[in-house]
RNA sequence: GGGCGGUUAGCUCAGUGGUAGAGCACCGGCUUUACACGCCGGCUGUCGCAGGUUCGAGUCCUGCACCGCCCACCA
């Protein structure tokens, strides 16, 4: 053992630990990874990362808590853990708030200007400035947010590697982006189309099947009819976006449908603009749901998408990228009418409103014309919304990049099964998704700030762009900006010119660069000996409302390059919730800051209530655990002391308790061991302190006046050594929770870090009393109940209550206990919980066989 | 509409078919030489509801209710 001689601090407290160990850590290099091992030593983490365009709050706290217990264990298992730490600067919040902070516009098409200083202040007009220029200024103030990051971080004890740190715009993420999207452009997995795509119409980009969510809003039915030509019957239908009748492409109704089998393959023609549509069948169309026969509209929802693709529909479409009604001329291509001066004259009055407007203004014209039945009726529904946004979300047609999802389904579910969740149930999450997913993952954004795609188009000498046929740069040149960078064999001055090239404008949705994070902290490209020796990583925590997103394309973009998983578990953290049960955020205006609670509490006080929320399990915010946490670090600290102010003489472990707590102690590291390889670490925290407050009220109390050396020095040397087995094992089993101050305690008589100590074993506990003493610990409980009993007896005496004890089971009790009987009737002593005290005649008569402590 | 979790003491939560648990809160006692940031004791329950399996169910099965989350083709 590596030991020194005791240096007891006079008063051991909490304040300022975390300061003082923060700062040995980093100097010593505790958390430092050393590369020179091999896969199998390694324990590898794909920390998430979180977002610096924001503030931490106790949901971070709680989550990177749970990830920091796993890599202490795995570390003090002999592992050589790398645990990086990553910032996402990536995305639309970081853009945002460079606008803001800097008073910038990105402008894609300006050139990279290399001498550009942003303004003091934010002027009141926005300064364009390039895309480079962009993420220049990006970098410079995710910088600072970094620096808080760390620092909190630190603080809480986070035992990172902070030598290893990475950004999501940074120029290895954009490498490694961009790389991975040019091996499936080769490939063909990465392909790009013109298509209607789900648009958001305030950020004016496409958005992802993995970015919605449907809210609840309030709509109306509208029953509309369709007139028959040759007839002067009508077909009704329901819809509750009637602005979309001139977008109309056909009527659909189930192929079984007796009511509109008749109509199948005969036209009507659509009210107002008077364009005659064909009446189709279709299987998703369902005859419960409003007449039973609907209008196919481009685009309205997702299911006009599958209905005009499925049906081979013409496009009419009529909503522009910024959700306006585009000015249209009838009587053009694609726009015929049987009455193009009516169409036009009803349509003028769309044109250039709002998707809102548009649908008031034309129920009235429905209501002058007496094609609307009725008054609308309405509905709360639900609708697609962007997660970040405002308005619903429209269809756009629009060229877009994506990666081939759909035909990996097969294997997206097997590697689901594959991978170990902790909790398993998070699995139904995964295969939900994937057995939910509608489409290919459109990757492309009409964002400024990001990764670029790497491409350029060549312009052919009319000026169109032709997009069949990319120019790629080669790997070596990665990173690239299509924007600033000019492609091989053209010079700047093409740009954008006749016979030139122009750069893609696009960039990349967040989600192809974070799913992409095991690759960039292990830095696949730049050094494949150090990414061979992580990867498929060992674990990826993260929290359970992005298994859709980080999680799953974290999946495919590892099938799709590597072939494997690219981690064997999955660790799933709960949600922070405020006392209404709901999860804490930023709106809401509940967030505590992390460093107040920090300060408050202590790092250990905190880290306690996190490490009480098991995996995957939501937990209340509760200041009164934190409080429990920071009382059993105190205790921590003064058992210690105790175990340490008089830690002479040693020697030989004889006496029953000693060896009963030893061998009971063995149980619990052996448990612990078990729980914790299972990431059940919560169990871990519980049953030690369990162990550790009986350890303390029972333990010590029992063999203090033999310590003390009132009996034999043999008795005192047998539980000073006991003890120091005890606070060593403790110590390391709390390690993981408690970083602060076992790693205080640790240093009062132990070398080096308690953080780079080994993981106690069973075996080890147990070794100075020769293997486990089954009979000891029969000694060992039943002295501790046997005490426990007495107190209650005294207590009850002393309030003259009736109580009801078996009078003859405790006399059987002190004869087990009589292997103890000094260290039992010393703590009774000591106690005020003399026996003559109590007028029972069986507890004199168990008292009068205990011998009398050698004073 | 489908799926997943949850429902146990006033609160936050453990609970592995075998006598219902912990902490907090509350009440009472204790200057006791590690710790009053402490120690000892006490009070507190139709284990959501209804059936079923079992010698025995908080635990397993079925159904239901409520809370939360995830997903879904929004006419």
């Amino acid at each position: 053992m590596d030991q020194h001689p005791i240096n007891l601090p006079d008063k051991p407290a909490l304040e300022g630990l975390e300061a003082k160990w923060a700062a040995r850590w980093e100097a010593h290099g505790t958390y430092r990874f050393d590369r020179n091992h091999t896969r199998e030593e390694i324990y590898s983490i794909d920390t998430p990362p979180p977002t610096v365009s924001g503030s931490l709050h106790v949901g971070h706290v709680f989550s990177y808590t749970h990830t920091d217990l796993i890599a202490r264990f795995q570390r003090m298992r002999g592992k050589v853990v790398f645990y990086p730490m990553g910032w996402d600067d990536n995305g639309l919040p970081t853009e945002r708030r460079v606008q803001n902070y800097y008073g910038v516009r990105c402008d894609p098409s300006l050139p990279y200007d290399r001498d550009f200083q942003p303004p003091d202040k934010p002027g009141k007009q926005p300064i364009s400035v390039s895309r480079p220029n962009f993420i220049e200024l990006c970098n410079r103030l995710t910088a600072e947010d970094e620096k808080a990051f760390e620092h909190l971080w630190r603080h809480l004890g986070l035992s990172v590697d902070w030598s290893r740190t990475y950004a999501t715009i940074d120029r290895r993420a954009q490498k490694t982006s961009q790389a991975a999207f040019l091996r499936l452009l080769k490939r063909g997995i990465a392909y790009q189309l013109e298509a209607p795509t789900l648009w958001d119409i305030d950020f004016r980009t496409a958005v992802a099947q993995a970015e919605l969510e449907d809210r609840e809003q309030p709509g109306a039915y509208h029953r509309i009819r369709f007139a028959r030509p040759d007839t002067s019957t009508f077909v009704e239908i329901d819809t509750t976006r009637p602005e979309l009748i001139p977008a109309c492409v056909a009527l659909v109704a189930h192929p079984d449908d007796a009511r509109y089998q008749p109509l199948f393959g005969s036209k009507v023609v659509t009210p107002l603009f008077k364009v005659p549509v064909p009446v189709r069948a279709h299987a998703l169309a369902d005859p419960e749901k409003g007449s039973g026969i609907a209008m196919i509209c481009t685009f309205g929802d997702l299911t006009d998408v599958t209905w005009w693709r499925e049906l081979r529909l013409p496009v009419r479409a009529v909503i522009q990228a910024n959700g306006a009604f585009r000015p249209l001329t009838w009587g053009s291509t694609g726009w015929e009418s049987h009455d193009v001066a009516a169409a036009q004259a009803v349509y003028d009055q769309l044109a250039n409103l709002s998707a809102v407007k548009a649908r008031a203004r034309i129920v009235e014209l429905l209501k002058e014309s007496g094609d609307l039945l009725g008054e609308p009726r309405p509905i709360t529904h639900p609708v697609k919304f962007y997660e970040k946004g405002d308005r619903p979300l429209e269809i756009v047609t629009s060229r877009q990049w994506f990666i081939k999802t759909m035909d990996f389904r097969e294997e997206l579910l097997a590697r689901g099964v594959e991978l170990q969740w902790h909790p398993d149930y998070m699995r139904h999450r995964y295969e939900n998704w994937v057995n939910g997913l509608a489409g290919d993952w459109c990757i492309s954004r009409q964002r400024f700030f990001g990764v670029p795609f790497p491409a350029w188009y060549p312009i052919r000498g009319d000026g169109q762009i032709d997009y069949t046929r990319p120019i790629v740069p080669t790997e070596a040149q990665l990173p690239i900006d299509p924007s600033t960078d000019t492609p091989e064999g053209y010079v700047p001055a093409q740009r954008n010119q006749p016979n030139g090239f122009a750069g893609d404008p696009d960039i990349m949705d967040t989600w192809a660069t974070s799913s992409l994070t095991p690759q960039i902290a292990g830095d696949w490209l730049g050094d494949p000996d150090l990414f061979a020796r992580l990867f498929p990583m060992d674990m990826r925590p993260q929290s359970h409302e992005i298994i859709r997103t980080w999680l799953f394309d974290t999946v495919l973009r590892s099938i799709l390059e590597h072939g494997s998983l690219p981690w064997k578990h999955a660790a799933i953290s709960g949600w922070v919730l405020d006392p209404d049960r709901k999860k804490m955020s930023k709106s809401k205006g509940n967030v505590v800051t992390p460093m107040g609670l920090l300060e408050e509490h202590g790092s250990d006080g905190v880290r306690y209530w996190s490490a009480k929320g098991g995996p995957g399990t939501d937990t209340a915010f509760d200041a009164g655990q934190m409080k429990v946490g920071r009382r059993l670090a105190i205790k921590v600290l003064n058992a210690a002391k105790f175990a340490l102010m008089q830690a002479e003489p040693r020697g030989a472990i004889t006496e029953p308790l000693d060896r009963g707590m030893l061998s009971s102690l063995a149980t619990l590291v052996q448990e612990s061991t078990e729980q914790f390889e299972a990431y059940d670490y919560a169990r871990v925290l519980e049953q030690s302190e369990r162990f550790f407050w009986s350890f303390c009220d029972d333990y010590l109390e029992l063999v203090k006046a033999r310590r003390y050396g009132d009996f034999t020095p043999e008795g005192a040397a047998s539980a000073n050594s006991a003890m120091l087995v005890a606070l060593s094992t403790l110590l390391r089993l709390f390690a993981p929770f408690l970083p602060f101050v076992t790693e205080e305690v640790w240093s009062w008589w132990r070398t080096g870090s308690v953080h780079n100590a080994r993981w106690p074993t069973a075996e080890e506990v147990v070794a100075p009393i020769g293997g486990s003493d089954a009979e000891a610990v029969q000694v060992f409980a039943q002295t501790r109940a046997a005490l426990g009993e007495i107190r209650r007896i005294k207590a009850l005496e002393k309030r003259p209550v009736k109580a009801v004890i078996d009078r003859a089971v405790l006399p059987r009790r002190f004869e087990s206990l009589m292997p103890a009987a000094p260290d039992f009737k010393a703590a009774a002593h000591i106690r005020d919980l003399l026996f003559g005290s109590i007028e029972e005649p069986q507890l004199e008569f168990a008292a009068e066989q205990l011998p009398e402590p050698r004073v």
